[in-house]
DNA sequence: TTGTAAGCGTTATCAG
DNA sequence: CTGATAACGCTTACAA
């Protein structure tokens, strides 16, 4: 049913219908309350070619994301960007990226800067960088610029939407499968490696979440060691052999994608440990697919990209509704299933 | 770029460069070059609303799948249809539903037949009545249908595109799990629990996968047994009881959804067996929930009726490439991650 | 308050 | 072989 048959039932003209259909200009309240009757008999829909063709504009979302080498965590959500622009560029959304060092605050506050001067009509933000992010969040706010925030969540709930995992039962998952892998009485650690100073809540969050499931498995009697280790002293890798090489050490936790170090280890000293780590980067597909690694959790980071674009255009171009929080599932990722999610990525 | 701007700097009409387009009607095969180069150079993509509006076509997808009740696995992949149909049906994609009892050979060849008199489009086809729906699949090829098979894979390739699983590696991996939950010398059962004669592929590859991974664990010293409870039996319930309290279980695979089946005795008789099967449905749920069953391997299934539809709207409305097949992952689903498995369909 | 008409980019038809 | 033109359904500016 197109505007123009609406109007003939109506026996008005199709601008009139026009203007109630988006209250714009005035109507008589009589003539109003007829074209609604019918609109809603009718249950118009309006034709999406014809709306897109007649709007003909296009919207540009900036994405500011962590850069990132080939096969480090970073680089996946982005390629999800990278897929739903390829799927939705026709129907007129654009992405500009902007990259910046999560290692590096002013890096961030920079890219921040040229993003509000670019004015886009959406942003896609990675909220590594928690304090700044924030604040930027705050000025985005204020420009009314529409955001979505993937990843983890920061404070605040001005976002348009949500896209990310719950890191606390990221942890919680991570200990279930480590406890029910070592013996009862086992000795389990949790290493987390970090090259900055930055609070991250990720981290933070994913060994809360672990020890809160330690607790609560009280049938076992398990022996529980914190450690940290620091990327920016020069002989961490070796104080990391020697942790690992500890005696009696049943089950290893890395609460970030740099479980690979610790299978490295495992691996050359040939050591026995279980150990469970996070994301199906390819450093550690390959100590997956060998064993080294028991059980990987993955938060669907590719879709994480892509949903957060696909939000865009159902905002801004659709004109539909969008889900606020949407927390992707916790993939157990072992051994037998790999192969199934990697993700199939090909941008040609 | 238009066309209108291409037939300028071609100094043709904009009738001429659509002839090159679509390769439709004569063109001197100097000004056929000279439009071709331009299109090239200036990398042409057609405006995706003009087209849709100028054709103003739309395309019927008939869905040939089994009818169930609420709660039943076979709910799940028309979810994702529908859920498909609500994104994509603005864009000219339509789709029936053709309902066929599972047990029930002749509803499946009526359904058949009023799908080959609809003369669709497309064809989504659930193939869980094998030997027929191979048959169906010459048919429809005779009559140049393109159709794509959900679930799980038939005999022959003439197929638009595949959606499923790899029933024997999800085998595989209900081996892995099991195996690590239970002790080094003990006692496992598989059980089918089936209610018609047909040969059903999928179970029998899960089997399969489940005894493959059994044989290659060679570390351990496992008992197995196979045993299979029909439901057209009136006391199939007691039966299953019988077999579930059977001494020294250590460990049951129910390679179907019907797992809840086995996970009621063991609450109720308050056994201490570990049980893994597949697929989360709602009866599923609860035991998962509350820990009875351990392990439950999950394959999208809404999932793959939405990437089904998606598919027929890439192939005839797109016109976008799309791949043949696709083998969505196995998920692993257990207490800690369950709640973010639960797809999140609000159909209004 | 209401009607009219141009224009969005593509397709398809018809006349030259 | 080529050019001109109506049509698709909606938006918007302008005229009545």
């Amino acid at each position: 049913m197109t505007i123009k048959e609406i109007a003939q039932r109506a026996n008005v003209s199709l601008g009139t219908v026009d203007r109630v259909l988006h209250k714009r200009g005035k109507v008589s309240r009589k003539t109003k309350e007829r074209i609604l009757a019918i609109l809603e008999e009718v249950d118009y829909k309006p034709n999406v070619y014809a709306r897109g063709l007649a709007l003909n504009k296009s919207f540009v979302v900036a994405a500011l994301v962590p850069d990132s080498e080939e096969g480090e965590y970073w680089e996946v959500p982005s390629l999800g960007i990278k897929r739903a622009v390829k799927n939705l560029g026709q129907f007129g959304i654009k992405v500009n990226f902007f990259y910046f060092d999560q290692n590096n605050v002013e890096s961030f506050i920079e890219r921040t800067a040229e993003v509000l001067e670019l004015e886009p009509d959406g942003v896609i933000l990675a909220p590594v960088i928690n304090f700044e992010a924030t604040k930027f969040c705050f000025k985005l706010k204020a420009k009314e610029i529409p955001f979505t925030i993937i990843d983890s969540k920061i404070h605040g709930d001005n976002y348009l939407s949500f896209i990310g995992q719950d890191s606390f039962q990221s942890g919680r998952l991570a200990a279930k499968l480590l406890v029910s892998s070592v013996p009862k009485q086992g000795k389990i650690f949790i290493i987390s490696i970090k090259n900055n100073e930055n609070h991250n809540r990720t981290l933070q969050q994913r060994i809360e979440g672990f020890k809160d499931f330690m607790l609560s498995a009280s049938n076992q009697d398990l022996l529980l060691e914190e450690i940290n280790v620091d990327q920016r002293n020069s002989d961490w890798k070796i104080n990391l052999e020697k942790i690992c090489s500890r005696k009696n050490i049943d089950g290893i936790y890395v609460p970030s994608s740099k479980v690979h170090f610790v299978a490295e280890i495992i691996f050359n000293k040939k050591l026995s440990i279980k150990l469970v780590g996070n994301d199906l980067i390819n450093n550690n597909f390959k100590y997956l697919e060998s064993g080294i690694i028991d059980y990987v959790i993955g938060q669907r980071p590719e879709n994480q990209g892509y949903m957060a674009l696909e939000n865009f255009y159902k905002f801004l171009v659709a004109k539909q509704e969008i889900s606020k929080n949407v927390f992707l599932p916790l993939d157990i990722i072992t051994k037998e299933n790999l192969m199934y999610y990697k993700p199939q990525i090909e941008l040609s």
